[in-house]
DNA sequence: GACTAAACGGAGGTAGCCTCCGTATACTAC
DNA sequence: GTAGTATACGGAGGCTACCTCCGTTTAGTC
């Protein structure tokens, strides 16, 4: 019965996460935390959910007691990547559109999900634990993928390369099914098929944008 | 990683469970068998999936090494008292058919399959990691408990006390909706809409049945 | 009653979880 | 720059669960 219930009642520590990541963190626990974060993303995505925490440690290069002392429990390790991944999306959202045409930054960054979704897949048996109790992650999380989606929906219509009718959410609806539809390993058929979809989204804009964009004009769309 | 991973591979021992309780196996080996399922099955039911083997062992009154013996595996374990479960309820239907009417016999079972379900919820955590591996476990299941439904229903028709064009499978269906719409904790209210269902089922009877069913005739349907 | 194959049981090795506290270090004030 | 202090680090060690192995017991057979 202690082995894993006992410790789960201790304030959280929570320091914000994306919106003010570090609240008068020191900077070495704000290093700690991140890589800690890499780390987890890396083993769980790799190993499944049962990796051993003290590996998850050693290859972050802390002590264990670090890693307790950020996350005091499995799941809470694991939310926190979850929430971590999807601020690293949502930021590339950002960072792409600075860089790059919307239309561009829009193709970039879905070919960038795709592979989200990819990676959270091997994180699924331990994410499905908390489904029950944690249903507001997710419903937040597909909240602010979905802001960020159309954000690079509205720059790009702005410009005039992308079409102006589409959902952020709904764009998101129909990549996730993709990447769900098609087969575990090879994601490579999701990212063709992404890149399709998404030269539907530029065939209604207002102007035509000359960019090419490299995913979407494979021919080979076998599955 | 090894924690749990490593000794997954090895001869099953399935003695066949139900078919054949026990194809040579030792008198004690059963009678230990059958504690361990039901010592099991209470612990999975009242504190999760994760009760310590050693703690099933103690309570079932046998030996860790026993307990290891006849399940190797965790998941072993859970899969069989699934199965046992399973397996009780068919054979309460054979058992109630030799002792009442056939009307009150299904009414009873009826009452029995929605205590099992209640019972599972317990243990949800612990099949549902199993769903992916084992999805033949539940299909057979499911159709074994049919076909003990529409045993109960033939010899109801039979009798004329039940009506006769009714699927063993479509009343389980309603049954199981039934209890999966009710509360979690208070069983109570599934029992009484399933008798009100039970009544539904004698309405269209060739000849009414004279027995009187406890459940069905409450009045408050509130919940 | 004697024999043997089958089954029991639990000690003990292994490993993961988590805590605790001495040590190290980032920040602050001067 | 230096001293002081709150903050964070790290990992040894205790605890517990998992699982195996093998000496002991017992059911079934002749």
């Amino acid at each position: 019965m202690g082995r894993e219930a006992a410790p789960a009642e201790r304030e959280a520590i929570d320091p914000g996460d994306s919106a003010s990541p570090d609240r008068s963190l020191r900077a070495d626990a704000v290093r700690n935390r991140e890589r800690l974060l890499v780390a987890a993303a890396a083993a769980f995505a790799a190993g499944g959910a049962d990796v051993p925490l003290e590996d998850i440690a050693r290859s972050a290069g802390v002590g264990i007691g670090t890693l307790y002392r950020h996350f005091p429990t499995r799941d809470a390790l694991v939310e926190a990547v979850y929430r971590h991944e999807v601020d690293v999306l949502c930021e590339r959202a950002d960072e792409l559109l600075t860089t790059l045409p919307p239309d561009q930054a829009l193709a970039e960054w879905l070919q960038l999900f795709v592979r989200h979704v990819a990676t959270k897949r091997g994180m699924l048996s331990a994410l499905k634990s908390m489904m029950g109790a944690d249903t507001s992650l997710f419903e937040q999380s597909r909240a602010r993928a979905a802001a960020a989606a159309t954000k690079l929906l509205a720059a790009g219509a702005a410009a005039g390369t992308v079409r102006g009718d589409i959902q952020g959410a709904d764009l998101l609806r129909a990549v996730g099914g993709i990447c769900m539809s098609t087969d575990q390993e090879r994601s490579e058929a999701s990212e063709r098929l992404v890149g399709l979809l998404f030269d539907g989204l530029r065939h209604g804009a207002v102007a035509a944008s000359p960019t090419a964009v490299t995913a979407s004009s494979v021919s080979n769309i076998s599955g």
